[in-house]
DNA sequence: TTGAAAGCGGTACCAC
DNA sequence: GTGGTACCGCTTTCAA
């Protein structure tokens, strides 16, 4: 049996109201008490009960504010999967949830939507959001009022978080290449690469691993060109088709986005090659998984968007109903999975 | 607000105490309230609240048996992991457990394992053992009890379990196959493949989706040789030499099982050939690693231990807390998922 | 500033 | 067979 709020309280002479105040930080308790209740709770090892705390909250229920840019991206579909998944098991752990949905990446647009989320009264916070000063700053002073806030895909190092949950962009990229490696040992391979937004800097990070993986396994490969398909099917499609058209060469493709697959099916399949040219996507959303199915593209490096869903919750409600500090938590950093066909099939 | 015990009583017009013996299935309640309340439970849409179910348990602490036959085999090192990971997350919602190891799979031996565990006052079980007969009455006759019990790693379909927790072996060979087929495009392929025990079916299972896989992929092969290691590195070891000595033209490996990789790699590394084998290999532990560390083995095809540790643990803690029936919940099926050397760097 | 007590949802014990 | 009640750990309100 663990340590109770009872046992510090007759350990230390006083009511279990007040250690319960005292540890809690209600300013209504001397500090001099406070401070010999915070000293013994951490030498008896105190850790809070959580079907208490949630039953108890059960009238004032934490609930938890959620920002996803999810709008007319079907990425997100499996984020939000995760998040309910999280909200079912945790419902009645004293859990609630408030999401906000937006269409895109501005910056102003989201730092709205976060103050309406702390309008709404939410105790802790999970964003999928830009790497912005304006953004950064208004997460710090969010942390300030104690509320934790945990962000999701894309990280802002510089900022007060709780956590990071997402993930490791450069390996992917890296693992993109080594699976590139092993399909083409000893070729020279003619290479295209496809890039997102600008924006979201987790795709040239992509890049990055994938190009300095390739020097690291010595592979022999001439870059014949990279383009921006601005995460838009029909940008990514011209683009596609133009360079596929000048360079009849490109026999590897590698798309370090997710967004815009369909446009590089679609150029793939109007320029057929033979042999076939090989493919690596990121991201598995039902697009993908088609144009796999179809042998297409052969490989798509995934992130588990699902899981990024429910640990960011998670996360949140264990800082809530543990008494956890508002940063300095293990970032969780998803699995890289490499999916085939098979993986996709019945 | 969801539906508590409270209103049930109200709208039914007898006491809490009455409606939760009813739903608890005690049977000092009168059939027809019983029926009366059960009926008025499933129209109010009732859900215990794991919360208070929990915090009323502290005293009378739920405790779930784990069998495992894991001494020796580093294997389930990562279920083990997974398993003490559920029991931190959910040890303050009334969850306490018991671990036996074993060394190996003798089929008396787990039954007096599973006995003890009764003994001890077990009110559910995660079992990773084998398919017999004896083991399958055996847990018929404990889900008679009342008490559920979850498969790890390897099914019993016909025994009366709560669910199976573990990897789909078929497809995990499907798989592999798909790698191979990416990694030797048209190339005529000299196959070994080497099993582990006979009495494991998975492995087993793992080969047939593994060849059948190659068949509708039409890759051209010739399969050189099957040998049993018998889940042991020596004679894994010397299996493997003797294969690569008579047969030296053999340039591809796929081991369908964990166990005797060391003596695997330790036959690769004293018979190179040149260019090298393409080597594809199951579950990953950390001889595994190094061999991939150390190319000499390409990819691994990996079950997720760890999550299968866990869920079967989370399985029967939902089942305990949420008045779960003993039979009949979804399996937790684990991705297969392809690992290369970039998966274990730094 | 502190203590006492009610209440969150559920179970178990003791009366009747 | 059923109702009443104490209790699990914790927070919060009300008194002192």
């Amino acid at each position: 049996m663990s340590v109770t709020l009872k046992d510090i309280a007759r350990a230390c002479g006083v009511s279990v109201g007040t250690v319960s105040r005292a540890l809690n930080d209600k300013r209504e308790v001397s500090s001099a008490t406070s401070d010999k209740i915070k000293q013994l709770a951490v030498s008896l090892g105190y850790v809070p009960n959580r079907a208490g705390r949630a039953l108890s909250a059960q009238k004032n229920v934490w609930v938890i504010g959620i920002l996803l840019p999810s709008i007319n991206s079907p990425f997100f579909d499996d984020i939000k999967r995760g998040i309910n998944q999280a909200y079912a098991e945790l419902q009645d752990l004293g859990l609630d949830i408030v999401l906000i949905e937006r269409e895109g990446w501005n910056v102003d647009d989201h730092l709205a939507a976060v103050t309406e989320l702390q309008a709404r009264g939410c105790r802790a916070l999970a964003l999928c959001t830009v790497n912005h000063p304006k953004i950064s700053d208004k997460i710090n002073e969010i942390a300030a009022d104690g509320v934790p806030v945990v962000l999701i895909n894309n990280n802002i190092p510089e900022a007060k978080r709780l956590c990071f949950v997402g993930p490791d962009y450069y390996r992917s990229g890296q693992i993109a290449a080594g699976m590139l490696d092993k399909c083409r040992r000893g070729q020279e391979i003619n290479l295209l690469i496809v890039m997102g937004l600008k924006i979201h800097e987790g795709h040239s990070l992509r890049v990055q691993g994938f190009l300095k993986e390739l020097d690291v396994r010595h592979v022999k490969y001439r870059l014949v060109k990279i383009v921006e398909g601005m995460d838009n099917d029909i940008i990514t499609q011209q683009a596609c088709m133009q360079a596929f058209g000048e360079n009849p060469e490109i026999d590897t493709v590698y798309m370090a986005t997710g967004s815009g697959v369909s446009g590089l099916g679609a150029a793939l399949i109007a320029s057929r090659k033979e042999p076939k040219r090989l493919v690596i996507a990121c991201d598995e959303i039902y697009t993908t998984r088609e144009l796999v199915r179809g042998d297409i593209i052969d490989f798509v490096i995934c992130q588990d968007p699902q899981m990024q869903g429910y640990q960011a919750i998670k996360k949140l409600h264990e800082c809530l109903s543990r008494q956890g500090l508002t940063t300095g938590a293990a970032d969780y950093i998803v699995e890289s999975s490499i999916k085939i066909k098979n993986h996709f099939e019945r």
